[in-house]
DNA sequence: ATACTTGCAAACGGTTTGCAATTTA
DNA sequence: TAAATTGCAAACCGTTTGCAAGTAT
């Protein structure tokens, strides 16, 4: 899906969050705790909806409620954990931001694909027209849309294997 | 706001409009008519809400109800009249598309003001990074967010010097 | 004891839609 | 007169929240 590598990070995604529920005097329940590996446990996007259901599925019992999930994930978002990326079908989408480099996307409106990508350029045109206009840049979305290069791929001669 | 200057059209909003409709069997009817003027009457940014109140505000009579307010929106975005820019608070902004050079939007965080800006320098980085990921590019979104120069503004004297 | 947290169910809010009445070609 | 359109109110749907019961310090 990306060949952007996780950089090293000298402290676990859990303590992080401890840390940061610390200062907002908050605790690091057993369910947050649940919520926190389950999202690290794959670096893939994913909606409020799909967490639930990854942790619906748990043969463990650790099972967190649909109110916990959401609390959970503004959370994160506020404890540079994860951010928001994009909002496809009117869904949050998540990633991971904290151990995973900065970067944007292109978004496949075909198979809804989302391809990472990097460029210094972003950054360097960020910064001249912040300057510009004096404004001070916090964040920023970047979302290109198109097709991506398998569905401008000539569908033709499909490979019938795929068919179980 | 913003320097961006409108650029010269052939035909009318409403006469694009109309002719968008025809080709899907569809009626420029008075409340689109009504709509059409009534969004191209100015370039600012608006949403579902702002555009129903300035409608309701009319006084030769013209009002037309939210439901076809949001139909025709739909509408308009489809026919390249109009196009969603933004999302600050779960309430899509839109922006004219038609007659409007392309550009993307520094957002205050804390007035929400939308700031237009262009640069070259981001068509550049999408044509490259599009080529190495052989993605085919049909829109995209920058969103960056911030604060604008207004809200940098320190309310109260703020001393430039360190004065011990 | 006090403060934080959870799960449930109800509320929220922007947007969409079913439908009967109305308008248009 | 058949097809498109409108306005109303209800539905929709992801997300948020009030609250009572539970848990940690």
């Amino acid at each position: 899906m990306s060949d952007l590598t996780a950089v090293d990070v000298a402290v676990s995604p859990e303590a992080k969050f401890r840390e940061y529920l610390m200062t907002q005097g908050m605790r690091l329940t057993t369910e947050r705790e649940t919520i926190v590996r389950e999202v690290f446990a794959s670096h893939e996007h994913f909606d409020a909806d799909q967490l639930v259901s990854r942790l619906n599925q748990r043969t463990d019992g650790k099972r967190v409620s649909r109110s916990t999930v959401y609390r959970a994930l503004a959370q994160l978002k506020d404890s540079g954990l994860l951010r928001a990326v994009a909002r496809p079908n009117d869904r949050e989408v998540y990633e991971h931001d904290y151990g995973y480099p900065q970067h944007d996307h292109l978004i496949c409106k075909e198979c809804g694909d989302l391809i990472e990508f990097v460029d210094d350029s972003l950054n360097e045109m960020l910064s001249r027209v912040a300057a510009q206009n004096g404004f001070r840049i916090s964040a920023h979305r970047l979302e290109v849309y198109g097709k991506c290069a398998n569905c401008c791929r000539p569908k033709r001669r499909q490979r019938k294997t795929d068919m179980i």
